[in-house]
DNA sequence: CACTGTTGTTAGAAGTTCTAACACAAGTTA
DNA sequence: TAACTTGTGTTAGAACTTCTAACAACAGTG
């Protein structure tokens, strides 16, 4: 039999290493995560920690899986609360509560798409987290109205992942769409949380909005759009 | 009197240092650059190398400074090959330019717009190479046609941005469509080379294309979009 | 009481960046 | 030719890091 007060006392212990590390990893980037200074901080010696993750490597996996868990959780709780709203305003909640998740830790936005670790491969249940993101914001485009068809063989690709992970009834555009729709959103919080914008002296939450906007209504109407096919 | 075959015998022992920390790079990320690890393989020692940087993180710089210098090399090549030809095919070929560059060299594509190196911030000469990307962009958008305003204070910083750099000719309607274009390439570039479609099963070139013709044609007309004001 | 499992300790190996002190060779100058 | 300066290399070592091994101490159980 397990002793409950013991596996909580762990819990507590793995639960403050990773609040330290994240401190670090705000302040000084991963490379400024170092067990050894974490112990100091806890009041143990270094070694000590070894007993609660196996290495530097396993403490930094539980950050990632952490941190997915954390951003799934965010956007679908966006999500909940926007219910009976219209798409649109559906939508333009999902990428605000993206954006503030991103822009108000930005450590733990690039943890996620920022360089990956050296040869680090996501386990099988942090891939199935990751799509719990994507997988809301699937929720909340309307299935029906014109679903021009994409490239055949991206079409196909795409029903095949969706059907891999039981989205089977989502039509391929709309997964195309969910998919670029997400890429432009983190376009444009990728740059900004690694700081890209930083010398140009604009507010990135403009371009996130007008970005958002374009998204909802079409490049054709939305303000502040060039039609890079020109006048004629 | 500079000795200029010392001269030269310096630049060739920074250069060769350089590209086997690429290769470090390429390998192991960032963190696997070891100054003593480069050492050894040039057939030194390690405190050797302190003659030729001052440390690890000039060798960093310098890596980023290269790299900054090489991209921007690459479009612009791909923007006077284009010269002629129609906005949207200059597009497709600079689009094509600035992928090719990023997924043959992850790694260094990473090291530009993945997550910051900490506490490093750009020198003034990095910065103005990096516009360099963006200048070629810009300059091959047509800068008549249909402009409407973008939101006001968004168009104004813009204005300035351009403005402080010699580019006050631009209208800041270009100006957004440059930058927005770039956020999605970018977009969908940095999910591909940090591995983030991996999973997925599908091809990214595809799903890059895609998003190139979007960009050109708007997004009511192009194919395999939804737009997410939905039917109504 | 004895046994077991968990958590902590110190010691140490092997690696890192980087500094200091010293040796040597090449080029310049008196 | 001799002396000096400069650049490049060396070894030694400080101060870090991750991580393993061996040992001590404690809590809970039979």
């Amino acid at each position: 039999m397990v002793n409950v007060r013991r596996e909580r006392f762990r819990e507590e212990t793995k639960t403050e290493a990773k609040r330290i590390a994240l401190e670090q990893l705000a302040e000084q980037g991963i490379s400024g995560i170092s067990v050894n200074a974490i112990a100091k901080r806890m009041g143990v010696t270094g070694p000590a920690l070894y007993r609660y993750f196996k290495g530097r490597d396993e403490l930094l996996n539980d950050l990632v899986r952490d941190a997915w868990h954390d951003l799934a959780d965010t956007v679908e709780a966006s999500v909940e609360a926007s219910e009976g709203a219209s798409p649109p305003d559906r939508v333009r909640a999902f990428a605000e509560a993206f954006r503030t998740w991103a822009v108000t830790q930005p450590h733990r936005y690039l943890l996620l798409f920022g360089t990956p670790l050296p040869g680090y491969h996501a386990p099988q249940d942090t891939i199935l987290t990751a799509h719990r993101t994507m997988s809301a914001l699937l929720g909340i485009l309307p299935h029906e109205g014109p679903h021009p068809a994409g490239p055949s063989t991206l079409d196909a690709q795409l029903v095949a992942w969706a059907g891999s992970r039981g989205e089977g009834e989502v039509p391929p555009a709309v997964l195309l769409t969910g998919l670029r729709a997400f890429t432009r959103l983190h376009g444009v919080l990728s740059l900004e949380v690694s700081g890209q914008f930083g010398p140009m002296g604009f507010d990135p939450a403009l371009l996130y909005r007008a970005e958002v906007e374009s998204l909802i209504l079409g490049d054709s109407e939305a303000r502040g759009s060039t039609r890079l096919s020109g006048p004629g």
